[in-house]
RNA sequence: GCGACCGUAGCUCAAUUGGUUAGAGCGCCGGUUUGUGGUACCGGAGGUUGCGGGUUCAAUCCCCGUCGGUCGCCCCA
């Protein structure tokens, strides 16, 4: 492995690891078209800027996370670490204001130099879904309700939990702040050290540390609701109901918070057992305050992300999705018919390969583990006669067609069941 | 960036306290069957034991470094 190696944290995929991948991919094409959200495209690189400033300058991804480069111009440009600052970005760019409130959704590549684990990865890929310009709650109940029905499709709803907070309005999130700094730095001696780093950049995340000399502070800490406003405590009244009445079920994590300034409101994870320390499935809330923070115009925003790499290996085996009919060809008088019906199957949408190399036999073996339920066999006694010879692969049962009608008679065969009909 | 554990055929794993030519199952290739797969039997290919250095008469095994993976911390999908 010494000579020409992936590089760390990168991953190479075939057969059913990248049939569970594609599978996610699928499932959320599928969901996403339900809930009306169009696929953006936005690039996979970006001025270093967009990213800095979204992020801000101080967060560990920013300072020691993004793969960051100058192109051959000079310029600075930066691999992305998330999705959200790139369609912003793209958002206030094109004047996407006048679409709103848009619906949107992204998958593909992310980059982040960590370290390596299961479930993290330096690329790793993600789903990403965003309403962009819309306010209010209902906006928020249905990026979740997306979430959660992508997670039930997926066949993993059972094994992942809702969690929901908020971080309520500008002034919620500034007095709440305000109180936990006081009372933390009250008890600066028995706090983790990790946590006295977190004190000055980021206090909330104090509230999920997972020291044990700090459970104690965090159970007494000030919690949100004693400093909601009116205002956002209406909404996070009316985000629940709605989950409720959409039929998602969630537990409230007081402790569940966004580092940046410019998430409001709603935030949520969709968390699993079954991944160690890479719990989150899916992750998202309410950035109200990023779009304006760019230079655009004031937007209220919400949105989620989840990991692709996650989903992939909570799903189960994915059903093997295997080719219908193999085509043999039964020495050299049989190779154009084979053509000729393998380009008549898969113009009339009947999925069909044939195994180029070998005798009969070696033939025969690849159609049966390609997984085929109709083998077609073409040889020189059937080009003589101007029929095929169709093999149940299940059942080893053989029948005649003329070769005219084989492509029919094949297709009523696979929609019949088998070769009797 | 920090700490701990791990690394043997394509895959999953063996190999006595350091001791001849590093084995097995699965998979792959070929044959038993010159127009018939899945089960069976026979045979074959495939390894610089991640890489580099050290200790030793002798290293898959002990030591150091390095690369990669795993688990946790930080952070996060």
């Amino acid at each position: 492995m010494s000579t020409q190696q992936r590089p760390r944290g990168t991953q190479d995929m075939i057969g059913e690891a990248a049939a569970r991948f594609d599978h996610v991919i699928e499932t959320f094409n599928r969901v996403r078209k339900l809930y009306g959200f169009g696929r953006v495209e936005v690039p996979v690189f970006e001025a270093t800027a967009v990213f800095s400033r979204s992020l801000g300058e101080t967060t560990d991804v920013v300072a020691k996370e993004m793969y960051c480069f100058e192109d051959r111009g000079g310029d600075p440009l930066t691999l992305r670490p998330e999705f959200t600052a790139g369609i912003a970005r793209a958002y206030i760019e094109n004047g996407w204001q006048q679409l709103s409130p848009l619906k949107v959704a992204a998958w593909g590549p992310l980059f982040r130099y960590e370290r390596p684990q299961k479930g993290r990865f330096r690329q790793f890929h993600q789903l990403d879904a965003e309403v962009l310009g819309a306010g209010e709650p209902a906006s928020d109940v249905e990026v979740i309700a997306l979430a959660a029905q992508l997670l039930t499709e997926l066949g993993v709803a059972d094994r992942v939990v809702l969690q929901l907070n908020t971080l309520g309005d500008a002034e919620t999130r500034g007095a709440w702040r305000e109180a936990l700094v006081a009372h933390f730095s009250a008890h600066l001696d028995v706090l983790s050290a990790e946590s006295k780093e977190r004190l000055a950049k980021n206090p909330l995340r104090i509230l999920d540390s997972k020291a044990e000399s700090d459970k104690a502070l965090v159970a007494d800490a000030p919690r949100i609701d004693a400093y909601m406003t009116a205002e956002a405590g209406a909404f996070f009244e009316s985000v629940q109901k709605g989950l409720q009445a959409s039929g998602v079920a969630f537990t409230r994590n007081t402790a569940l918070v966004r580092g940046f300034d410019y998430y409001r409101h709603t935030a949520f994870e969709f968390v699993t057992e079954a991944l160690g320390a890479q719990g989150t499935v899916i992750g998202g809330g309410r950035y109200d305050g990023l779009i304006g923070s760019m230079g655009g115009p004031e937007t209220p925003a919400v949105g989620w992300a989840g990991g692709i790499e996650r989903l992939a290996m909570l799903v189960g085996e994915p059903r093997a999705t295997p080719v219908q009919v193999a085509v043999v060809a039964v020495g050299a008088a049989g190779e154009e018919a084979a053509l000729r019906l393998l380009a008549g199957l898969r113009a009339k949408g009947v999925a069909a390969e044939q195994g180029w190399r070998g005798n009969l036999k070696k033939k025969m073996e690849r159609a049966g583990k390609s997984g085929a339920r109709i083998a077609v066999l073409i040889g020189e006694d059937e080009v003589a006669k101007g029929i095929v010879t169709l093999r149940d692969l299940g059942t080893g049962e053989q029948v005649l067609a003329t070769m005219a009608e084989a492509v029919t008679a094949i297709r009523a065969r696979l929609a019949g069941g088998g070769l009797k009909g």
